[in-house]
DNA sequence: ATTATCTATAGATCTATAGATAATGC
DNA sequence: ATTATCTATAGATCTATAGATAATGC
């Protein structure tokens, strides 16, 4: 007899004989074509990966704890989604084309309105607090996201990876934008200060209450608008300082 | 017969049935004494740790992993470290108290010899300086080390708190020097300042290869000694920026 | 005599799938 | 008829420990 056999056995042992039918989930809403209510479940699973992946990472997360917390039978989650790398992808994908569509709109439009008079204030505003607007007021979902991209942004190899994928182009317009503000800086110098920039954002999106302890409560880890009213410009200081 | 059972009988059943007696690891060095050679083999499995962590996070690598790695057998890694959250302090509490007593060193140095003329500069550049060159320059252990520190500082919950536990001296520290050379400013703004400082330094520890691929290999991730040519500054002049 | 190393194993997972059954769709 | 859900299970781990054996220490 296998463990699982035995396992089984003795389960079934201290399992009342007179089992009900199998509970099959009811229709949440009866009103829900079948179309509706896949989609549901999917972003159902979604957001309680999100959530999970934030907060213990890609590895410290089962496919049961998923289920468990969308409230799923634990197959579904391989039913939804092949497997489980299927799975972080797609909850990675489903935000990043979001603030990776929103900031290069904002920098185009930015870079448009301001032809001739382009400034690093300005492009750092622009580039900072449309995705500060996003994880601040995007609700949970959305912040749980961000302490997920954090993570994933410090992970070398694949974290690295899907940062290239999703979000090169982005970065490279407010690079260059920066670079026309400011002409006469090396472009080495640009990439370097983008670097500190990324930095501070994703160690924000962590909001590891941190600052919070440190401060003794002066300052609080998801207070998005605090550093909303100071990065741009700090950031902006610390190129015009290195860029010359 | 249990699933355990059949697999080691299907494994004698393969191996050669006049196996030699067990082959112990021989002695590596007949002239170290039982304590060197512990000190050793407990210094192999945390540097093994060390590097495997920082690739893939406390729940991404199993102790097999470590005891393959440090050629060790597996059940010793349990016999020198009680279980796998001891091994994983021990690897993290080894380079934090060296760098933790380093730069608190350090600041009292600067704070002493400048006592009078404090300046952000200054301070930042002792701070920043002192973790530079040391992750820079102590070879591959360091940064295998703050690849896992950035790691661990950007997990919730039981990242953050073993950065407060190691780290909330010396920047308390720091802050207070930053906050006597700038009498003027708000305690939150710097501490937000720190912050973003923390942010930057954290994603350069990383070494993700991000920005060498972003700036076409203008940038190298482990090129310590350009971030330490330029941070200081970049920083400096964004409190001075925002404190006012 | 003490410490380090290895054998063997318990017990608990986990991921993924095949196949059965129930619910909806047309 | 098609899709969603559940049952049952294979097969592969993992962590941790008890107990045996070999190597060093005194």
């Amino acid at each position: 007899m296998t463990i699982h056999a035995s396992i089984a056995a003795a389960h079934a042992a201290t399992s009342p004989k007179t089992r009900r039918a199998p509970a099959r989930k009811p229709a949440k809403e009866a009103s829900l074509s079948k179309a509706e209510r896949r989609a549901e479940t999917t972003e159902q699973i979604l957001d309680e990966a999100e959530y999970l992946f934030s907060k213990h990472g890609l590895y410290g997360v089962t496919l049961k704890d998923v289920a468990k917390r969308a409230d799923v039978h634990h197959t579904l989650v391989n039913y939804y989604f092949k497997d489980k790398d299927t799975l972080f992808n797609a909850v990675f994908e489903r935000r990043a084309e979001v603030t990776r569509e929103l900031r290069m709109k904002a920098l185009e439009e930015y870079e448009t309105v301001n032809a001739g008079n382009l400034t690093v204030e300005g492009a750092l505003h622009t580039f900072l607090d449309t995705d500060l607007d996003l994880y601040g007021s995007g609700g949970e979902g959305w912040r749980n996201y961000g302490a997920l991209a954090s993570q994933v942004a410090n992970t070398p190899e694949w974290g690295a990876k899907l940062m290239d994928k999703n979000f090169d182009p982005v970065v490279l317009k407010l690079v260059d934008i920066i670079n026309r503000a400011l002409p006469q800086a090396s472009k080495v110098d640009i990439f370097w200060g983008y670097h500190f920039v990324s930095g501070a954002l994703l160690l924000t999106l962590a909001r590891t209450g941190r600052i919070d302890k440190l401060s003794d409560g002066l300052c609080r880890s998801d207070d998005f608008p605090a550093v909303k009213a100071r990065m741009a410009d700090f950031m902006a200081a610390g190129f015009k300082a290195v860029c010359k």
